[in-house]
DNA sequence: TGATTCAGTGAACATGCGTACACTGAAATA
DNA sequence: TATTTCAGTGTACGCATGTTCACTGAATCA
């Protein structure tokens, strides 16, 4: 009765058409921002009649709550798949800022998407991405708080450890996303900056709580 | 010939149409973003007719990059105060805190207008804007390499301490920007853990001179 | 097999948009 | 004072938008 690929059955084709709403939507927000599609704009791309749109989406702001949870499941998928990799225990520096650059090349759409509409964008989806963000902080700080150095820190310094982290690599995503495909040479030149950056963040912690 | 309240020759009364032109683009866009705005809805709000807004703007596009040097001019002169002030340099950190919560609420719409277009926005604004931060930190890095401990960094390093500054000020600003007027609570939240923040910034660089 | 459900269609609408154009009347100029 | 300049007006246009509604026909169900 459930076959893995090609379904036909009717639920399967409506969810094809709901996927196809959204990689359009994702598509086109990388040129002018979401908050400027028009529902005719992404139903056309969709290859599907504006009026179809509402058969899977209430409005453009319930896309855009959609697209932000998509998002930010890569993004947790990310951060999982780093912690099963032994290497980024052994060298957490090195290996975020490579992990970073990697996952931001392979997924441009959801993360230019998250960077974008972050400040802008329509009040519900902003909030959206805030809520999202500060979550992934606190999520970031747990994971800290299991490393050696860190355990015994209060939780507001492990909240502004992990704060400082997030919000610089979002920053850096940024550029990733807005670097042309091919150019290696511009993505070597982030890492290394993003890398310095958060050596300098680590030793200033090492200090801090050496102070404190 | 030349009087300095309420002119009423032609050039004086041209620019303050174009002014209340650009107060009036300013006071939208806070509510749903510059990119979003109509010439027509911009036209309304100043108190003229649409084809009058021909007279002193080529296109939307052409206000935004008004909008965006009106911006960064506030932005200048806050900094230029501030190196004035001796407080400043006695405790740079406490009094940077200070200084960026009270300019940035008596500006609110100028810096949310940078911070909400700096991602999104027309491409033209937003690369506006990004050269103007690129070179606004530069510019503060030379005030940085000025002070005591940081004289023989390297070109590098300085940069990359105003750069982390400056993109934690950013971030800091769009709060206070988003903060209700009066909640005296919240923008005393964010100078504490901007001091903070900074504060640990300025640590790292101490450990990272040290280890170099 | 016959009846029902419902994802996607296509025409129609009112509205807001950017821009062209000919205009007005007060300030600037000669 | 007579002429010119030009900031702001008012009309008119073609176009894209969001949303409505009645529809079609294949998948689902009884």
């Amino acid at each position: 009765m459930t076959e893995t690929a090609g379904e036909s059955t009717r639920a399967a084709q409506k969810e094809r058409t709901r996927q196809s709403i959204m990689d359009a939507a994702l598509r086109l927000s990388q040129q002018r921002g979401f908050a400027q599609l028009s529902l005719r704009q992404v139903a056309g791309e969709a290859g599907v009649v504006p009026t179809a749109f509402y058969r899977h989406f209430e409005s453009m702001d319930e896309l855009g709550l959609a697209l932000v949870e998509q998002s930010f499941s890569t993004l947790r998928r990310m951060i999982r798949d780093a912690q099963r990799d032994p290497d980024t225990i052994a060298n957490i520096i090195e290996a975020s800022a490579e992990i970073l650059v990697r996952v931001v090349k392979q997924n441009k759409a959801h993360f230019g998407f998250v960077a974008r509409e972050r400040a802008s964008g329509s009040d519900v989806v902003r909030e959206a991405i805030q809520r999202e963000l500060e979550l992934f902080i606190s999520e970031l700080g747990v994971v800290l708080a299991r490393l050696p150095h860190i355990e015994n820190w209060s939780g507001d310094d492990v909240k502004m450890a992990s704060g400082l982290f997030v919000r610089n690599m979002v920053y850096r995503a940024e550029q990733v996303v807005q670097t042309p495909d091919g150019r290696t040479d511009i993505e070597e030149d982030i890492k290394r900056k993003a890398r310095r950056e958060m050596r300098l963040i680590v030793l200033g912690f090492a200090a801090w709580n050496s102070d404190t």
